[in-house]
DNA sequence: TGCTAAATGCAACTAAGTTGCAAAAAGTTT
DNA sequence: AAACTTTTTGCAACTTAGTTGCATTTAGCA
């Protein structure tokens, strides 16, 4: 018998018309279990038996992007970093919080931050991206290196 | 005799107390007369005479940054776009738009947004980013690729 | 069971940004 | 002005996230 996961992410992969493969449920799976945006090489570190090829894991994950089930969040030291797209709406992801110090990143799935208005006319908005650096609490107190 | 120009950078190098160089005097002056955030690669293709090593670019920006004078605005297609701070609070750059179509760059100096609050007990935040993606109005009619 | 389009793996590549080190130039002292 | 100290520069080599081409494998389907 299937494991409630597994099913859900059969059902994902069907829904967004994907073949269902190793790779993919694999790499979805982290996703799924994920609180916050993974770069290529964190998703990679989280997979468990399969460890798909380092193209496969891009390459699976602008198929994911293609689909419309995950986002790029946000780039940080050069690494795009990337989360289910089911927290966002259409026209913004939630804002996401990275600690200078340490690194970790919060989503911020709560606060929206309303779209920015008063663009000049014939601009179209497509995605408002909004991302917060500082110090985490346990970074607070200590000086940022 | 010497330049409006030439004598606002001695002044902004002297008062960052960096010294004067050709380079940074170079650098300096794209930044200064340009509209948007440039890149390393948009700053050397700026320059008239004197084109520093691109590590000196790198180099010199990071001196700018350290000293305040100017801000990483944001990254794009894995390249930091550079821009002079002083339009910029302590707090939070202005919003920047990108076209999805045509890479043009605005710097949205007028609309601010509010920080986000509502931020969990212990965060500190020093920076707020706000990037817009969508159509420019040259692009807004066709089809972005 | 076989067919075909889609997905994968591998190796080689791309390009922004970095590092170590020696040479050059800026600011300072004599 | 010459000598000295410290910072800056240029060069070559390197790092690393992400991409590309191509041969091989596999999912979905007849
Ligand atoms: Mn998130
Ligand atoms: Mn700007
Ligand atoms: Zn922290
Ligand atoms: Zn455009």
């Amino acid at each position: 018998m299937k494991s409630e996961m597994s099913l859900r992410i059969e059902n994902l992969l069907n829904s967004a018309n994907l073949r269902r493969t190793g790779p993919r449920a694999a790499i979805l799976s982290v996703l799924l279990q994920a609180d916050k945006p993974l770069t290529q090489g964190q998703i990679a570190a989280n997979l468990a038996a399969v460890i798909p090829n380092k193209v496969t894991i891009y390459r699976t994950l602008a198929s994911f992007c293609r689909a419309g089930l995950v986002h790029k969040a946000f780039m940080h030291k050069r690494a795009w970093h990337f989360e289910l797209a089911d927290k966002c709406t259409e026209s913004q992801c939630h804002p996401h919080f990275t600690c200078k110090s340490c690194g970790v990143v919060r989503c911020l799935v709560g606060l929206s931050v309303s779209i920015v208005e008063g663009l000049k006319k014939g601009f179209v908005i497509h995605r408002q991206q909004v991302r917060l650096e500082g110090l985490c609490p346990s970074c607070g107190g200590k000086k940022s290196m």
